[in-house]
DNA sequence: GCCAAACAAAAACGCTCGTTTCACTTTGGT
DNA sequence: ACCAAAGTGAAACGAGCGTTTTTGTTTGGC
C-alpha cells in the first residue's frame, strides 16, 4: 500500500509544474498521469485524491521556498538586507526550472471559495510562516521602545516590529499578485518600497 | 433573439454574486440559473456561452467600480486626500450587498491558465484604467521637476508621478490580494505605506 | 533466482457540467 | 384582443472528470 519515492517524487514535480502554472481545477489527474509517467493506479495508492495531492504539492513548496529565503537571508550583509532578502528569494523562486505563474498558495486560495481542511491547512501554515518570518526580521530594524512601550506586555514581538513586518507582507503578497497583472512584473517597485519604510522606521 | 433588461440584470446579479465568491469553475451554469430565477433557454439566448457571461458581469463590475472610485474623490479635499480615495473605495466597495472575497479581476486572471479572450480582456481593461487613474492622481503629488528631467521627452505624465501610481497599485493589489491569507484584513496598512511613500516624494 | 510489493495499460463506473432542444405558457405593445 | 417575442420546465446530449477495478508485467531485497 505504498508508493516508491522516486515516483513520489515525480508525481510532485508533475502535479507541481501542472497545478500552479494552468491552475488546479483546469488541470485533469490525467495530465498528471501523463506527465509524471505514471499510471493511475499508482498515484492513487500514493495519494488518496487530487486534493491530497495538492496539498502535498503545497507542502514541498512551502519547504522549498523556505530553503531558498533562508539561503537568500544567509546571503546579506546587515539587518536591512536581511529584510530585504526576501526579495531576492522571490527572484530565485521565480527562475526556477519548475514554475508557476504567480503564488502558488495565493492561487490555491483563490481557486476554492471553500477549500477542503488539508488544502486550506497548507495555505495557512505558509501564509503564517511568511508573517511571523517577517515579523522577527523587521525586529532589529525598529527603533528601541519609548519608555511608553516599555511598560506595555512584552508579548515577544515589539508592536512597531510586527506593523514593519505586516507591512512587508503586504509589499510580498502585492508583489505576487502583480505578476497576474503582468506576467513579467519584477520586484523592484516592491523592494523600492520597503527600503522608504525602513527607513522611515528607524 | 433578445432577452428582457430585467431577466439580464438578474442573470448579472446572481453570475457576479457566484462566480466571483464562489469561483468560477465552482460555479454550475444552474446555479446562476437557480439564483437569478430564469431558465436555461433564457440564459443562452442573452450570452452565447459562460465565458460571455463571466465577461459581461465583469464588465459591469469595473463600471460600478469606477462609479465608487470617482465618488470617493469626489470627496477628497485636496491632493493627497484624493489620491489616497482608492482606498476608501475599496472599503466602500467591499461593503456592498453583492460581494466578493477579493478582487474579481485578479481572481479570474488567477482562475483561467489562459482566459479566453473576452475574459482576458475584460481583466486587462481593468488592470490598466487601474494603472493610468493612480498615475494621473499621483501627479500633482510629486515635487517638480528637476531641470535634468525638463530636458527629457515630455510623454504627458512625469516619470515620477508614474512611479508613484504604480507604487501605489502594487499597495493596491497587495491589499486585495491581502484578502486571501486573512479574510478580514482592512485597508489601514496599505493607506499607512501609501501616506509615508507620498511624504517622501513630495 | 524468488516472491511480494510496486507498477503499467486500459477499460469502466458514476457523476457533473455546459449546452441544446422541444412543447408549451406568459408577456406587452398596438 | 391579438400576436410575435420572451420565458418556462424538463428532458436529453455528449463530453470530461475523478476514481476504481482488472489483468497482467516489472522491480528489487533476501
Amino acid at each position: 500500500m505504498a508508493i516508491r519515492e522516486s515516483t513520489e517524487q515525480r508525481l510532485l514535480d508533475a502535479a507541481d509544474d501542472l497545478f500552479f502554472t494552468r491552475g488546479i481545477a483546469a488541470t485533469p489527474i490525467d495530465a498528471v498521469i501523463e506527465r509524471a509517467g505514471v499510471s493511475a493506479a499508482t498515484l492513487y495508492r500514493g495519494f488518496p485524491s487530487k486534493e491530497a495531492l495538492v496539498a502535498a504539492a503545497l507542502e514541498r513548496r512551502h519547504l522549498e521556498w523556505i530553503e531558498t529565503w533562508d539561503a537568500a537571508i544567509a546571503r546579506a550583509a546587515d539587518d536591512e538586507e536581511r529584510a530585504l532578502a526576501v526579495f531576492d528569494a522571490l527572484d530565485d523562486f521565480r527562475d526556477r526550472p519548475i514554475g508557476s505563474r504567480w503564488c502558488a498558495f495565493l492561487g490555491t486560495a483563490a481557486e476554492y471559495g471553500d477549500a477542503p481542511p488539508e488544502v486550506a491547512e497548507a495555505v495557512r501554515r505558509d501564509s503564517d510562516a511568511l508573517r511571523s518570518r517577517l515579523r522577527n526580521l523587521a525586529a532589529p530594524l525598529v527603533a528601541p521602545r519609548s519608555r511608553d512601550d516599555r511598560r506595555r506586555p512584552d508579548d515577544g514581538t515589539d508592536h512597531r516590529a510586527s506593523r514593519l513586518g505586516d507591512e512587508l507582507l503586504l509589499l510580498v503578497t502585492g508583489d505576487l499578485a502583480m505578476r497576474l497583472r503582468e506576467p513579467g512584473h519584477r520586484t523592484d517597485t516592491a523592494r523600492g518600497i520597503a527600503r522608504v519604510l525602513i527607513a522611515s522606521a528607524r
